[in-house]
DNA sequence: ACCTGAACACCGTTCAAGT
DNA sequence: ACCTGAACACCGTTCAAGT
């Protein structure tokens, strides 16, 4: 009811943390911030606005929509990515040194797998990352048609890997995803074995491998599939004079 | 104002066609029709409260939420992949017969690659399929770890190899994806050479392969990665008496 | 040029009330 | 048991108006 007493003048008015202006950076950077504490659910324009303690239509002046924000965003952090410099001779080690490097990455940000999905990295980061990318997979002897497309069935392969285990990196609790494995089991157990033998019979194998090991052994899989295309050494059409 | 004449009773009122009362059946015929029309972005709760004639919260006495619905239309439409009974010698090119048919239905269902991620399809359908899936992998003489996550690893494959071509499978204009794809090609060659010599050397490999192609080129990278792995012929465990 | 409030046209889900 | 209207707590984006 009574009015608040005015603020002596010689009382330094608590500022509100001087309120960065907003820039399409400062967006992109706490757009980043939000995903990663929270997942991608968690991330809408009214949301982020609230946090830039502005209204959402102010990120429009800087952004065009949601959809080029997610690729902002997908890009910054395309930048922390690893990618070997090629030596033929570690052909497969290197690949899945970049492969496992691209894992890490897309683990530590929350659903950075969801983001990426059907998005097509061409922004500064992604495109240096692409080079790379090629450079390794050439320096394989692989033709070029098929080090163009392992390019893109490597990556997606890191994707659809890190999809389904969403929760951080450092993440400590085991629990969770072993008694869902464990649910699936038993489910597949108590299936009639006369209708479903093969399921019955292999429960346990499909719901016993941990991330780590499909990750490993699916780039496995993948790389000696691409082995069987390369061309012997000393055929490298690039090595050659020009 | 005034009120309305009512109908005479000798008037047959033309009953607004008898709609059909509402079930869990008919929720998911509806559903997938929308989606089928229309894709994922138009299946709202809403949307398919309003098609089936009622208000959005009459669909959750059928269905818990909007994410079981699509666990419904999802199981719904695996009964179309044809899964081959499993014949030994024929096994790479009856595991790409396999491939083949569940590419065909996500084709033909638009956005059905979208619904698929991330989910396990565990309804009666999908158990059934995942029987058959086994019992293939198992004739390729694969450990059954492998054999387990094989079945995984091929099922994403195509899930990701489809959600990019979006479009319906008798899709007659191949004008939008080629565009798209000439417009990368000419963004990587105009990039700087001494930076980026791999990009615009591979600007034509990476972007020249249409959908099919990439298809069947990723099915025998990984069926030959799978390949390694199987024991040979004779020394199959599940052959021997027991 | 940048920012804003208000509005438009949507969402999924819940809940008390009806039959 | 099934269905309903109304509400709750949200969305992305636009637009006229302000500085």
């Amino acid at each position: 009811m009574t009015e608040p007493i005015p603020a002596p003048p010689w009382q330094t008015p608590k500022k509100p943390p001087p309120r960065q202006p907003l820039s399409q950076d400062l967006i992109v950077q706490v757009a980043l911030r939000i995903l990663d504490a929270e997942g991608l659910d968690a991330l809408s324009m009214r949301r982020l606005a609230q946090e830039l303690e502005t209204g959402p239509a102010s990120l429009y002046a800087h952004v065009a929509n949601k959809d080029e924000l997610l690729d902002l965003v997908y890009d910054t952090v395309l930048s922390e990515v690893e990618i070997p410099v090629p030596d033929p001779d570690r052909w497969p080690e290197q690949v899945k040194e970049y492969l496992r490097s691209l894992r890490t990455v897309f683990r530590s940000h929350r659903d950075l797998a969801r983001v990426s999905i059907s998005r097509i990295p061409l922004g500064p980061n992604g495109v240096v990352g692409m080079e790379r990318t090629m450079a390794l997979m050439r320096a394989g002897g692989l033709p070029d048609d098929i080090a163009a497309y392992a390019g893109d069935l490597l990556a997606s392969f890191v994707t659809t890997e890190t999809l389904d285990d969403a929760f951080p990196a450092g993440g400590t609790d085991p629990a969770t995803p072993r008694a869902y494995a464990a649910q699936i089991r038993s489910y597949l157990t108590s299936l009639p074995v006369d209708r479903f033998p093969n399921l019955v019979h292999m429960a346990g194998p499909i719901t016993s491998l941990d991330s780590e090991r499909r990750f490993e052994l699916g780039m496995e899989i993948i790389v000696r599939g691409l082995s069987t295309y390369a061309r012997p050494a000393g055929q490298d059409s690039s090595a050659g004079s020009g």
